[in-house]
DNA sequence: AAAGATGCATTAACCGATTAATGGGTAAGC
DNA sequence: GCTTACCCATTAATCGGTTAATGCATCTTT
């Protein structure tokens, strides 16, 4: 029982006014222009009775802004594992957009789609601007930033001086796993990274590296094997754990990937933390829940989510904020899994 | 260095034509109007050179149709666990967007929100239609339905003949998960209820009581213990845990809470599966991934999202199926924390 | 040579709002 | 009695497109 849109014209008419005085009353123009209470109530009345509401489209083309703000991600990069990270993410980015009174839009894209076309979508006017968590090398935010489209990235750095970003220091993260685990004693530390595309998995990596270094170990390349999500093959691992020399730590990039590496232990029969230490990375809420408990390390997802949407507003409304980089830092989250509490 | 707005009067007048040639050409509308070669590349020429992209509010308004769907989920529902169930289905939802060339909208309302203003906002005329996740006694739908706007409802029924919606037998499931752990000759079970405004959550319930009942078993009332998510207090389970007639089973009615049994079981010094079973719902990738693998009753989630896109971009194409409900079938995935397999 | 068909592009109207500029009536000021 | 001020509401223009109807050459057909 579809009814028949109902317009501000309609309204109007009912009320027997014009569509400008309806606009007026509907947007409380107070101090440019008054309305008799009298009118007003009619007004009002008519509005309830046919049901009407107004439409964002049109309010939108003539208004020259949405109040709509994009979540831009890499298709494979969210739904390739099933850590709770996007979540918290999404989570924060609701809370501070609803904060803002802005809506939230998802775009995640086709697989084939190349950066002009997704650039397209996403300036095609329905956002006001757009929050990305994309790859380093990725091409988007250049198109973007080049047609002077207000958008942030996080969880990465930008490549430009004039892109806002919300970051943490991957690098130091890592460092701080890294340095966990040699000072209780390891020396054989498996690194699993991330993709080489991703600015954090690098600098994690880089981290691992820098730490190792310090304390006099040059960390052998079979150390360092690519596993960017849960799913991704485990052999090199599982015989790299099989080897004489076997690692007795492991530092993933990921949660979701620390855990599975801590089911692959498992099924070799060894002890965690007992034979191999575990330490993930972002220390979601999952790793209260494994066992043991996982130690990771935390960066504040949900508030820099929100810090991401806060700059996007302002960037929205033509402020321009000194700071380029807003770059937190991260904290080690202590739990059983290595064997230091 | 935002340029200023490319129109497509912009393109027209540098191409030369008027602007409907432009957008005829855009268009691609063959068979109805024809425009010549050179003309035709003139404009594609002047488009390229602008760097011309059609504004979609615009398109939209004329068309009457967006070409996004929104995603309205319950604030509440979906960041209270940490499950990969909402992950799961955004997938899902996203590729299926993906496929019918629709875009995604994200709707989490604040807090406080009534009905009526979540309404509002959603009939605002920028999505055509929208998949609903909310409580069953939630009004929201009855609204939109009354309104004739289209819309389906996922992992829950609807309570009017005229709304469409994509379940799973919940009931079966329940009955599944509680008669595995009858037959494997436990008693004492426990159920862990979600939320009361929940119809699949109520649903599990039921199938449990039913399959107890089967065996000759009242279940009691201490047995059934609502914990909707992973951080809702576990003090009752604890301390049923630690009554002398303590049960061996527990069926938790998602598979957070399951983990989050799993944990307090283990944190009094049972074992898990020899002590107590535990059997957990949705069957999410991390179930895999406890320690020991969790069982737990699969529902479809990725292709019912699917199902769901796809009966309500026929809804806004005006068809109307003939099949209101579209009703899953639960299956057991069985792993280790039954001590089944 | 008149009528009809074809090819190409234009004009006019509309989608549903917002905003600036304007207008008309009544009361107050001098 | 004329100006000024104020209140309330309207008219006109605009946002950036789409679509139906129309116009006007040029080419065919009879």
């Amino acid at each position: 029982m579809r009814r028949e849109r109902v317009t501000i014209a309609d309204v109007a008419r009912r009320a027997g006014v014009s569509k400008v005085t309806v606009s007026y009353v509907i947007n409380g123009r107070e101090g440019k222009v008054r309305i008799s209470d009298e009118t007003r109530q009619r007004i009002w009345e008519a509005i309830r009775e046919l049901g009407y509401r107004p439409n964002a489209l049109a309010r939108a083309l003539t208004r020259q802004r949405t109040s709509t703000i994009g979540v831009v991600m890499q298709y494979a990069a969210i739904f390739g594992g099933w850590s709770g990270f996007i979540l918290e993410l999404l989570h924060g980015a609701s809370h501070e957009a609803i904060e803002q009174q802005y809506d939230l839009m998802m775009y995640t894209g086709a697989h084939g789609d190349d950066a002009e076309h997704e650039a397209n979508a996403i300036m095609d006017g329905r956002i006001d601007g757009a929050l990305l968590l994309r790859d380093i090398d990725d091409p988007l935010s250049d198109i973007l930033a080049d047609s002077g489209f207000p958008h942030v990235l996080i969880f990465t750095r930008s490549r430009r001086p004039d892109v806002y970003y919300v970051d943490c220091d991957n690098v130091k993260g890592g460092y701080m796993a890294t340095k966990h685990l040699l000072d209780l004693g390891h020396r054989a530390i498996v690194h699993l990274r991330g993709s080489s595309h991703s600015a954090p998995a690098l600098d994690r990596w880089h981290g691992y590296v820098q730490a190792m270094r310090e304390e006099g170990i040059e960390p052998d390349e079979e150390w360092v094997i690519e596993m960017p999500g849960p799913l991704s093959d485990a052999t090199p691992l599982v015989e790299l754990m099989r080897s004489p020399n076997r690692p007795t730590a492991i530092f993933a990039w990921s949660d979701d990937v620390a855990i599975r590496a801590m089911q692959v232990v498992r099924e070799m029969d060894l002890r965690i933390p007992e034979d191999v230490a575990v330490v993930g990375y972002d220390s979601t809420e999952v790793c209260n829940h494994t066992d043991p408990p996982l130690t990771s390390v935390r960066q504040p997802i949900y508030e820099m989510a929100r810090e991401g949407v806060r700059t996007l507003v302002r960037l929205i409304n033509g402020e321009r904020p000194r700071r380029i980089a807003r770059v937190f830092e991260p904290t080690l989250d202590i739990r059983r899994s290595c064997g230091a509490s």
